[in-house]
RNA sequence: GGAGGGAUGGCAGAGCGGUUGAAUGCACUGGUCUUGAAAACCAGCAAGGGCUAAUACCCUUCCAGGGUUCGAAUCCCUGUCCCUCCA
């Protein structure tokens, strides 16, 4: 959500910001609602006021003995006029949020102008050589994985396209990944463990920015009965959802900032929209495994925060051997909430292309002004809203994939980075 | 399965139909005192919104949603969450 100052304000503003990442704002429509709210809001609460100050009136002429027959009957014909006021506010009110709910956020400066991935600017790649060319011809994951225990077909049995089952080495190999990432991020980066539901309410998926917009690419639970549809709860599409809304409706103390959060979940997406893409392997799945990274920041602070983030998920890659590269999202490419965002996208042979596999986003102040996410600011000493951050810390599901495509021998057998031999029992190669 | 109790400002915790947006304590901010700090004392301190150039002023908010009333933190109904007791 935008800053109600800055809709009111500024409008041209918002309209061509918005316009550079393709999303046109009707803005005659938004200032022709926002007119009508201000003298309606004017008319009601000036109603009010005058209901408010004669009700007290009641009660001192009372408290005196004086007669109050007069009173009561200006006080009740103001009540209908106040009812009617208050039914046309609330209309316009809700217009208003409709509009503003569904407005994306605002890219930073500094995010490259374009419409597609096409026009993402490439940061850094890692080796800087770039990836090393096998001698042998790569297999992809799906013809390696058919080898050792990962099995699209009893998935399809079960439950249905883009499920999968994996059994034996290559599933410890996936639990490997997430103990590793965990570790690492709790022991060397700070980040606090956090286990918390993977069902969420709706409050919170309107806080993080995926309703109302995008209801479509969740799974979406309830009981039976209009009662358990009222309080339908959603399967989380990333940890992000959960572990931001940790500090949804609070004011955080300056002492405690940054936060930062990090959490190993499964992650459930319907995947409305990508028919036909990715159909093959691991890489686009309605159900797979992430460690999330989250970091709730002071708004000075925000964006070196995004750096040490994304850091953070490279130092991953890094010590796994994957090589990568870091992009920034241009402004078509960008998330519905977020400000600035990089792409990280590892390497896979089997593909001869890089494929996303962390993102990580600064939203600014959108999702904490959606949840009301503040602190006090001790320069201004008023409460102001928080920068939220986040990031994949990595997608286990294409970490996996990566490292069987990157550490795949002639033979076919896959070697164990080194990083993941000791949670393997010491394991060196699958085979 | 049955019976109760509760949800109030950053936190703790009073209030239970009318000058209560809310006592008090803690925390916080400013000041006095002090070489400095602590203590003590004095003062200030909820959030969101409207209208403003800015004050002033006004509105809303005491878990959420309905209702009763001229008037609701306070009474009634429904829901959510917490706690206690009995089985």
């Amino acid at each position: 959500m935008l800053e109600s100052k800055l809709l009111r304000g500024n409008i041209d503003f918002v309209v061509e910001q918005l316009n550079r990442r393709n999303f046109s704002f009707n803005a005659g429509e938004f200032n022709e609602l926002e007119d009508q709210r201000k003298i309606l809001q004017v008319k009601t609460q000036e109603l009010q006021n005058s209901r408010n100050t004669r009700s007290k009136s009641i009660g001192q002429a009372k408290a005196n003995g004086e007669s109050i027959e007069q009173l009561l009957k200006e006080v009740s014909e103001l009540g209908e006029k106040l009812d009617n006021a208050k039914i046309q506010l609330q209309e316009i009110q809700s217009k208003i949020s409709d509009i503003t709910l569904s407005m994306p956020n605002i890219p930073h400066p500094s995010v490259p102008q374009g419409s597609t991935e096409d026009e993402n600017e490439e940061v850094l790649s890692w080796p800087t050589k770039g990836p090393s060319e096998f001698d042998f011809e790569p297999k992809d994951h799906v013809d390696l994985g058919e080898m050792y225990g990962i099995d699209f077909a009893a998935a399809a049995k079960i439950s249905g396209s883009r499920f999968v089952v994996m059994t034996g080495k290559l599933a410890k190999l996936q639990r490997a990944l997430t103990q590793f990432m965990l570790d690492h991020h709790t022991e060397k980066n700070n980040y606090q463990e956090t286990y918390a539901p993977y069902l969420v309410n709706s409050d919170s998926l309107m806080g993080t920015g995926q309703l109302p917009k995008f209801e479509a690419d969740l799974f979406k639970t309830h009981l039976h009965g209009e009662e358990g549809e009222a309080r339908a709860l959603y399967l989380i599409p990333t940890a992000e959802v959960p572990l931001t809304n940790l500090v949804r409706d609070s004011i955080i103390d300056e002492s405690d900032l940054p936060l930062k959060y990090v959490a190993h979940t499964p992650c459930f997406r319907s995947e409305a929209g990508s028919y036909g893409k990715d159909t093959r392997g691991l890489i686009r799945q309605h159900q797979f495994e992430k460690v999330e990274l989250v970091q709730i920041s002071k708004p000075s602070e925000s964006y070196k925060v995004l750096e040490e983030l994304t850091n953070d998920a490279e130092g991953i890659l890094q010590l796994l051997e994957l090589p990568y590269r870091k992009v920034t999202l241009c402004t078509g490419d960008l998330g519905f909430s977020s400000a600035k965002t990089y792409d990280l996208e590892v390497w896979l042979p089997g593909q001869n292309a890089y494929r996303e596999i962390s993102s990580c986003s600064c939203f600014e102040s959108f999702q904490a002004r959606r949840m009301q996410l503040r602190w006090k600011n001790p320069e201004t000493n008023k409460s102001e809203f928080l920068h939220t951050l986040n990031g994949s810390g990595l997608a286990v599901g294409r970490t996996l994939v990566a490292v069987i495509e990157n550490y795949q021998n002639v033979d076919g057998s896959i070697t164990i980075p080194k990083v993941l031999q000791s949670y393997m029992g010491g394991l060196t190669k699958i085979k």
